[in-house]
DNA sequence: GATGAATGAGTATTCATTCAT
DNA sequence: AATGAATGAATACTCATTCAT
């Protein structure tokens, strides 16, 4: 378990990349990894402030002492699972929509990514919208981003005439991700309590009319 | 385990109460609405878990003690408060719109009565809305009562035939309250970010055209 | 239920107990004598230390400030009914026996005379031996009398050579003292453990074979 | 919650200790123990309730939060020692007698045994017969096995017929163990107040002729 | 790098007691 | 004398974090 604990100073570094170095490195790696599951799968359960640090060691089958050993402090494994997650979700909403697509073909696309994420990712689903005080800065940080996403994709579309007057572009992406993160995040905690298309019609349905000149 | 003092007005009798029961119970509610009042701007503030009962006693300018002498624990007071803060919501969205008045031109005022409470009532916004795991129960609460009183307008638009078929209602109705969940928060939080009436208009359009066959 | 306190201090007193006095004392030893009687029976459930003495006075009725008009501290009612409950099983067991009457005949009558108290006043039974750190000193003080006295009446035996020579008398008296109040206290719990007289004949045939000559 | 730190050898493996486990161990062993030697002093000299588990770690030099890493609670000290306390004492009374050995043969080797332990374990037998309202399960059941114990034989006596017939035998065991345990505890609070042999030819004589027909 | 024992500040809650009315 | 709101010291238990090995 611990090799490496008595090689890694001893070794003359000679070549950058010694064979005793790699293994110390995966050793490091696999351990992180470990971590990062653990963390995922325990904040999904319980949310970020149920879980202790010695949580999250044991589940991971190591000491307490080392998650410090791999992340400052509690909130750092957070940011980074979170980070993970908002990663991952951008880019499915990247491969489910050209950047320069017609919006208006775009919305059944996003909303099926969004399900799909939600389907595949229950635990990042939980973690990332889990309404937890201390993950306020981290979630915020998730649901402006994607604000600011669509912000963005609106601003063209007015800026082509494409959208009522009436609508400003910087609350219609906060309500449209509100509307989005309660949606799926009800959804998720239950997937039985819609059939999945069903909701997808409904997201689709309310975006088109909504934001679109075209349905008036 | 003994019989608590928690309620403001514990005997029954409602006559025969001398002067000195008087200002006792009054110096008693007083306290009690310092103790709220401390709850109210520390909760906004800084959330349920990062604030103790010593914080708000001290804010109230009572020994730490007395906090237990009004409330059983600390999660009571954040459920006086928040039960107060849905009981006035709840009251300003049924006197903004009559109960079986049209939907269609419910839009506005239930809009604008959400924008008042938000300008009125930050602190109130903040703790209902603040996503905390505590608060879970809470805002599980007021969002699922926000939600059912819509599903139920919408069952009975469906009925009359108001609604596009694509749509779920139960979905409907989440989407709807996280849309304004979001944006109601958001906009509190500082209510520069957008014109009042454009925030308005914006909920309006997206509400009328994404609910509305007219609309289509 | 306060008539007292408006009159108290007025009365110029002329008599040396006008009626009002008399009234007042009156009420204010109907006060004691509920708070005793309310420590009795809270004590005897649950003992001293789990007791409050917010308990104590609810129960009795009063407010909490007035436990303190009567008795010093929380451990002052618990003297107080100890005191009243040793002097009571005191006068009891001197009533059983002369006090210069021949320790053989007294030894039924001792028995008879314990688990008659036992039966009429568990609650006291309960409080005199319930085996609480704090009243340890008082249940010191109550085993100690008993021994005591046993123990005085040993020294008359021995002087009188009624007694085994290699028997000392304080030894004695600390192992009938335990034994009594054991089985007194056993007893006590649920009477139903065993006939009333089967254990006096217990207790009275050990007493006597163990501390008469005229046994061996 | 969490798996528990709680017993002192966790790792299943007999073999493939590394010397820095034996270390980690060794000096959790070491802490552990003064934590149970500071339970042992102070429970001893101030009952269960009156100390705090600061005071055992401060007393055993270690810091506050160290109490927990050995055990669960406040309680789960007491146990610990009261059990080691009940087993030491039972081995020195099977010690003491050969368990077929005559009754009338082993009452004096039973209270050498326990006038010893008495001698050697001043603080256990503090803490075993402390009278302590939290500690009440503990010495019931320490009092309730010895009766057990004692109640046993006198069946056996009482079948074989060495026993009058007055006599109850679970009243017997009662008052025997009431009789001992205060002997020792007021004769361990002190042994000055009577000569160990005086005491135990004391509790022999009433043992002998009390319980014995051969006696009479 | 891993270990895990130790740390100690932090926190909710209790309750004997006081005192102004 | 009675009231009962207020007091604040006391205390069991938690947990993020450190550090010697």
């Amino acid at each position: 378990m611990s090799v490496s604990s008595y090689s890694a100073n001893r070794s003359g570094a000679r070549e950058a990349r010694s064979p005793r170095q790699n293994a110390a490195e995966r050793a490091r790696a696999a351990t992180r990894a470990r971590l990062i599951a653990a963390g995922k799968a325990l904040f999904a359960e319980q949310g970020l402030h149920r879980i202790t640090t010695h949580d999250i060691a044991a589940h991971a089958g190591v000491a307490a002492g080392t998650y410090y050993n791999h992340f400052r402090d509690k909130a750092a494994l957070f940011s980074v699972i979170a980070d993970e997650a908002i990663a991952e979700l951008i880019e499915r909403l990247d491969g489910a929509v050209g950047p320069e697509e017609s919006l208006r073909a775009g919305v059944r696309p996003i909303a099926e990514a969004l399900l799909s994420f939600a389907e595949d990712r229950r635990d990042l689903i939980r973690i990332l919208f889990s309404r937890e005080a201390d993950a306020a800065a981290i979630e915020a940080d998730v649901l402006d981003r994607l604000a600011a996403r669509i912000a963005e994709g609106r601003s063209r579309s007015i800026a082509r005439g494409e959208m009522p007057s009436g609508i400003d572009p910087t609350v219609l992406s906060q309500a449209l991700v509100g509307m989005w993160a309660r949606v799926v995040a009800w959804w998720a905690e239950d997937p039985s309590r819609a059939p999945r298309d069903r909701v997808i019609d409904t997201l689709v349905q309310i975006q088109l009319s909504g934001t679109h000149p075209a349905a008036s």
